[in-house]
DNA sequence: CACTCTACCTGTGCGC
DNA sequence: TGCGCACAGGTAGAGT
């Protein structure tokens, strides 16, 4: 499940690669199954995308945006890219330009292939003229807000943790594994609503976020169970069900919320204070 | 507004 | 061995 750091991790990959995704001409593009490609058509996207190079690449949340200098029309366009699921990019040699799951393969210039593989097809290519036609619909990047902002946006708010902080729109970039982690590190259970939180609890909350999140980022993401084989971001809680708290050593217990698997220490991440409330 | 449910997918692992 | 099924989860959209 890539969220932010392994977006994050894919990014630096293809900017710092060698050789490096920036420069690069697309010759043509192979789309293996049209799905992926949302909004317009296969040919459509061809038709924009063949010919034109690669000269920016930025991060939003999970998006991934590619600025493509285009060789007719408009002089740019934006190729988005969400991973979803399964969903993975590389930059290879065209020897390895087709797997078992590959949907899109874009060919460049050296025998080179930007390549996109997804397994479960939730994965997700546009073509937009301006970022913001999907950023707009997001919150702030949850790695790159700042603490009186990311303040400011929970005050008001009256949602349960879990769901808020999974929601896109309030911040953009957390998923399942990396909301149950920020919450164990913030010591703040999954159900709590946001508006119970106390001034040492909220800013609690926006350590553990930026604080998880940027340790991620520097191990290039997670590994759950070698599924994400390029990182080594150590989970405490996410999947970890039956196993001892690293903290206190209480048995990780594994909730539904929502419709989401929710992963917590029981001890650490108590309710106490809500239970204290209700007790008046 | 907040929430719940469904659809979209497919590999895995379980019980029988 | 193999079948059926629940499950994993990000997001959009519909419904309560």
């Amino acid at each position: 499940m890539p969220e932010l750091p392994e977006v994050e991790s894919v990014r630096r990959t293809l900017v710092d690669g060698t050789p490096s995704l920036l420069g690069a001409v697309v010759l043509k593009a192979d789309i293996l199954r049209a799905s992926v490609v949302d909004g317009l058509s296969v040919e459509q996207f061809q038709q924009r995308v063949e010919g034109a190079t690669f000269d920016q690449i930025f991060r939003h949340g999970k998006y991934l945006f590619f600025r493509l200098k285009q060789v007719r029309g408009t002089p740019f366009c934006w190729m988005a890219v969400h991973l979803r699921m399964t969903g993975r990019l590389f930059l290879v040699s065209e020897k390895l330009a087709v797997v078992p799951h590959t949907r899109f393969v874009l060919h460049l210039e050296h025998h080179q292939v930007l390549r996109f593989d997804d397994q479960r097809a939730f994965g997700r290519v546009w073509l937009v003229a301006d970022p913001a036609e999907v950023t707009s619909r997001l919150g702030p990047d949850a790695l790159a807000i700042d603490k009186s902002e990311f303040l400011q946006r929970l005050s008001g708010q009256r949602r349960q943790l879990k769901p808020l902080l999974l929601d896109q729109s309030f911040v953009a970039g957390l998923g399942n594994i990396y909301v149950d982690e920020s919450l164990f590190r913030a010591r703040l259970h999954p159900l709590r609503s946001a508006a119970t939180l106390h001034a040492d609890e909220r800013e609690r909350l926006f350590a553990a976020v930026h604080g998880v999140l940027q340790h991620a980022v520097d191990c290039k993401g997670a590994n759950i169970n070698g599924v994400f084989e390029a990182g080594s971001f150590p989970v405490a809680v996410y999947q970890r069900n039956g196993t001892p708290c690293p903290v206190c050593g209480t048995l990780i217990v594994k909730l539904r919320v929502g419709q989401r698997g929710t992963h917590l220490c029981p001890a650490c991440q108590s309710m106490n204070s809500i239970i204290a409330m209700s007790w008046g």
